[in-house]
DNA sequence: TTGAAAGCGCTAACAT
DNA sequence: ATGTTAGCGCTTTCAA
């Protein structure tokens, strides 16, 4: 037991009153004197009264904790969401439980169990790359307890959703490549079971269609890691036609590919202009600093949080909501302008 | 209330026996019959009976909860020993909730004062930048609540910490520039009033005595972030007699002069060998490479978790113990031999 | 071997 | 205006 804690009923016996009394005083009820709750309340402002969250818990059935699930903790955008979750969560009162998923399924039906039984009032969650199954989800919809997707969402189920508009801001980057003279643009593409994965490759489709851009099958190809990165753009930069841009599914492997691509003796952005997506503080320490499509991630953690909030509270039956943060084109110094306007 | 929740009262109304005997059954007690307990065990796997926590938190006073505050959770260094933390807690069927700081003194007391009212078990920090007084933490000792705190410690209390061999580190790091023949080394330290600062600059302190360097006062220059690092590095670059070596209190801080120098017209490493603290991810993405002294956060997040459920779990009033990380240099592309051996 | 009752801290319906 | 009582889900004496 927290040691010293002042309960309802020390206040009580120490103002020769009951607890109900002291309770009511305490959340303003208006049966109650004046005076007794001068007194209440002065006492518990000496004492340092803080109600046990434990017993409110046990009476409303709530606990005002969210719970948040995300495939990493050590990732520039999922830290931002975080910390977005975070600061407004406890602005509103909850406190946050994290379980990050490791990009493995299993874990992340654990993750949705151990929140489950730890009867959090609210589920935010970003899917892992190798979800396929979402029958752990449909438990948290069958418990009645909300759920936000955020980023990785998971289309099949009819939840609120916080997400990017991933295929405009796929569009504007390569709208920007080839407004900078980009002809054979490589897309490096994410996995095409997440809806991130299939809306940035749609809008660099579309940005090329809408340019009258040929489109080349082998321009895409899967590859969403530094790892994968440096196995696939060497062959790449062998090509008789070589790429003169690549737009990169996210930061971290753009910013490798730069680096294989300068290793096999090329210059990014002269002879290659790179774009990625989040535009972290990854993309201001590269060299050259890395032209990146920005994601907002602390903003998707505030909008997913009030989103949940909303729905913990206000048990409204509206129809579940979407809401897509804008993304913003950066120009930094991966993408080059070869054409002289 | 959790919809569809079962009891122990559903189990025993069911079964027509009583809830402290479905209690007993579950916990093992010796004098409830195997055909009660088998019963009672077949129902629960049926029903998918989970106890509530939060009862059992009310009865025992433990919510298994253990709280943890970092000055960010957005920087690499913390959200890897955020993952240690969350990895053991979880096995060790704990649960997390984590306060940012943000590197303000106020945010700090606020956090503590949060995770006291919400009945944390124990409390994992690392404090800020500006934290002078330590009352906030004193108030946990006197609560009895455990409390550890890891990397950035207050040495003025009396506490189990984990931290690493910054003063070694720092040696090494100083002592790597020394042997590929640096002359004239800049140290761009921390704040002085964390534990952290004052280790590492002792320990580049240490490794020019040890090699017999001069030491200069002024190449001791107070500069821990990349907006710092962008106003001081020129003025270095400008000195009558440049530094050659350059050991920085963090990566980004690092990153940043190196790419500050590479815009003075000098090169990294040929010019200026630079060494970072904590070698992150970062290290690997930026040109060239830095060279780092690693850090292993992962493992102090472990240790400090374990350090801590000792405490709760066990209450010995052993001695407070100070665990100690090992570091190590690892040797990248910005600091190179600029003698032939 | 099992059950009844009390209690963890708090609230709320129902007395007084 | 204040007090009594019951109950949230569970454990734990103590009694049967």
């Amino acid at each position: 037991m927290y040691k010293g804690q002042v309960t309802i009923k020390d206040i009580a016996k120490e103002l020769g009153i009951s607890p109900s009394t002291v309770s009511k005083a305490l959340n303003g009820h208006p049966d109650i004197s004046q005076s007794t709750k001068k007194a209440v309340r002065e006492l518990v402002e000496k004492w340092n009264y803080k109600p046990d969250p434990i017993a409110l818990s046990l009476k409303s059935g709530l606990t005002k904790i969210i719970g948040v699930i995300v495939p990493e903790i050590v990732h520039y955008f999922f830290s931002t969401v975080i910390s977005g979750i975070e600061d407004l969560a406890y602005d509103s009162g909850y406190h946050v439980m994290f379980c990050q998923s490791n990009e493995s399924y299993e874990r992340e039906v654990k993750a949705v169990q151990t929140l489950l039984s730890s009867r959090v009032d609210g589920i935010l969650v970003s899917v892992t790359k190798v979800t396929n199954d979402f029958n752990h989800f449909r438990k948290i919809q069958e418990s009645g307890i909300p759920l936000v997707f955020f980023d990785r969402i998971c289309s099949e189920l009819d939840t609120d959703r916080v997400i990017v508009d991933d295929e405009e801001g796929a569009f504007d980057a390569v709208k920007h490549l080839i407004t900078i003279g980009c002809k054979n643009i490589v897309h490096l593409s994410g996995p095409q079971n997440l809806q991130i994965g299939k809306n940035r490759k749609d809008g660099y489709l579309r940005a090329l269609k809408h340019y009258h851009q040929p489109i080349d099958d082998q321009n895409i190809i899967r590859c969403d890691t530094q790892e994968e990165a440096r196995i696939i753009v060497p062959d790449l930069m062998k090509r008789a036609i070589r790429p003169d841009g690549i737009f990169a599914v996210n930061d971290l492997t753009a910013v490798e590919t730069m680096n294989v691509i300068r290793e096999c003796g090329f210059n990014v952005p002269k002879d290659v202009s790179v774009v990625g997506f989040t535009s972290g503080m990854i993309s201001d320490i590269t060299f050259p600093t890395l032209s990146s499509v920005e994601q907002h991630g602390y903003m998707i953690g505030k909008e997913a949080v009030k989103l949940l909030i909303d729905r913990i509270e206000k048990k409204h039956n509206l129809p579940s909501q979407t809401i897509v943060i804008k993304t913003e084109m950066v120009i930094k110094g991966s993408s080059k302008s070869v054409i002289s306007i």
